[in-house]
RNA sequence: GGCGGGGUCGCCAAGUGGUAAGGCCGAGCUCUGCAAAAGCUCUACCGCGGGUUCGAUUCCCGCCCCCGCCUCCA
């Protein structure tokens, strides 16, 4: 039970060693959102590789503890509070709650802290840390007031990206107001304040400013984390400039290897298409939930492929995510059923070993998937056969439990209003009573109310829609 | 131009140097007052062309196509 993991810094699948001296405590950051919108799916997608990656390694004994950080300034915030013409902590606010909302929707287990940059002890850490890289000559102040780093000084930079910077072509993306840097790689830490900034601006041995994107992640994961850090993760697209800068700033100051382990998701895909709003391709989970898919169902649907390769998300595949849910509920409900009160001292099963050992394999969860569906079946067949007994039947129900763990895929407890519960009452009566048309009739009367029913063997069943 | 990821059944997607998991969809069967649900069963020679090998989807070379990054997008 050794988890490997690929590693982007040497780019190859690694046997996951703790920095921790006991081997269990997992120091982990990863980047969060810039609150200026609600998050869309391939925010999603990344946050729920690493609450995979969180809670694969807990089931296998580690202590995670979790970090994620909110940009909450940052050109776009600031644009968006001056368009709806609020305080930029209220306009920012609204999009962190969504965002809390959203996490819970998908079943995303809550990181230990969830540090925001504006908070007063970061911008002060920041300043503290530009300071010192100042003082250490790899930060300089430009005409314009803003505070860069050099990157000439940290010969690293660019190793984590395989990026030869004499080779980098220049993109067009480069501000024209940032000519004054020494060098177009350089980055910056502390942005001066320009007009355009209005009232968002904090003061400064620079004068007045905000900062840098790049130094925020390094001064809160420092702070809350220590100086090294087991696993960092983010997108690919993080990974050039963003890591990379938070790679030169942290160790700079620390002197220290800043992150053990990277690790990053590919993107998704929407219809085979980039995800952009001019596609019209472009989802937040309210979105999805209006068109009235499930939290879990998505969660399943961005769970469910390998993190590392991308995502090709569309609406059938969500459909295709219930159905399989379905499934899995299914047997849930029928290993419940015959299952004995007492789940019998057997050990882990050979499908949740089967399982865990797919995971452990860089989160090969489509592997893992597999074996659960392989069980799913061979369970089946032995409840037809009649040749699983109860407590074996309580074994795989334990099993599965545990492996919800990690899948929390349990069906939603959906919530019956006591008026569709009565008239299902009334209609199994008719039912014993074999009135099947006064049956009928209620099961029509319960489809007006917005439940469809069907008899099961284990009883009715209702569903909304 | 540089760097990276990918092309496996209608769709999604594992995997291995020895003739290909799983999910969805579809078909058949069982069950069933009806409807439905559920369960079981069935469905591929792995982008193209070479090479290495007794044998390649899996290794090597070339090609085609898709996606991403190249200075503040997860």
């Amino acid at each position: 039970m050794s988890v490997r993991l690929f590693n982007t810094a040497s780019r190859s699948i690694e046997l996951f060693e703790p920095l921790d001296a006991e081997g269990r405590s997992v120091k982990m950051y990863t980047c969060g959102p810039t609150v200026y919108n609600f998050a869309h799916i391939g925010n999603f997608r990344a946050y729920i590789f690493e609450d995979l990656l969180q809670r694969h390694l807990e089931i296998r004994g580690y202590d995670v503890q979790r970090v994620m950080n909110l940009t909450d300034v940052d050109d776009k915030t600031i644009a968006g509070c001056k368009r709806c013409q609020v305080p930029l902590a209220d306009f920012t606010q609204q999009f962190k709650d969504a965002f809390f909302s959203d996490l819970d929707t998908l079943r995303i287990k809550r990181a230990a802290h969830y540090p925001a940059a504006t908070e007063p002890k970061y911008i002060e850490r920041m300043i503290e840390m530009i300071t010192e890289l100042q003082s250490q000559d790899v930060a300089y102040q430009a005409e314009d007031g803003s505070v860069y780093f050099r990157i000439a000084r940290f010969t690293k930079y660019g190793q984590l990206a395989h990026l030869n910077l004499d080779e980098l072509r220049p993109s067009g993306r480069i501000q024209s107001d940032e000519y004054e840097k020494e060098s177009v790689g350089d980055f910056a830490l502390w942005k001066a304040w320009v007009p355009d900034d209005g009232d968002v601006f904090w003061e400064s041995p620079w004068g007045r400013g905000r900062p840098g994107w790049h130094i925020e992640c390094s001064a809160m994961a420092t702070s809350l984390l220590g100086p090294q850090l087991d696993i960092h993760c983010g997108g690919v697209d993080n990974i050039f400039p963003h890591h990379e800068a938070e790679i030169a700033q942290s160790e700079c100051i620390t002197g220290k290897q800043f992150t053990k382990y990277w690790l990053h998701c590919a993107h998704l895909m929407v219809d085979g298409q980039k995800m952009s709003k001019s596609l019209g391709n472009f989802y937040s989970i309210r979105d999805l939930l209006e068109r009235n898919y499930s939290g879990r169902e998505i969660r399943y649907a961005l769970l469910s492929v390998h993190y590392r390769l991308p995502l090709n998300f569309t609406l059938p595949g969500l459909d295709a995510a219930r159905s399989a849910l379905e499934r899995l509920d299914a047997w849930g409900e029928r290993l419940r059923l015959f299952a004995s009160d007492t789940p019998p001292a057997l050990g882990e099963s050979p499908a949740k070993k089967r399982f865990l050992e797919a995971l452990d394999e860089d989160l090969n969860i489509s592997g893992a998937l597999g074996h659960l569906f392989d069980w799913v079946r061979e369970s089946n067949r032995a409840l037809d056969a009649g040749s699983l007994t109860p407590a074996e039947a309580a074994r795989v129900l334990a099993d599965f439990t545990s492996l919800n763990s990690i899948l929390e895929f349990e069906p939603e407890a959906a919530s019956v209003p006591a008026e569709v519960l009565a008239l299902v009452q009334q209609r199994e009566a008719a039912r014993s009573a074999r009135d099947w048309a006064l049956s009928d009739e209620l099961r029509a009367d319960i489809a007006r109310l917005g439940w469809q029913l069907k008899d099961t063997k284990l009883g009715p069943q209702l569903t909304r829609g």
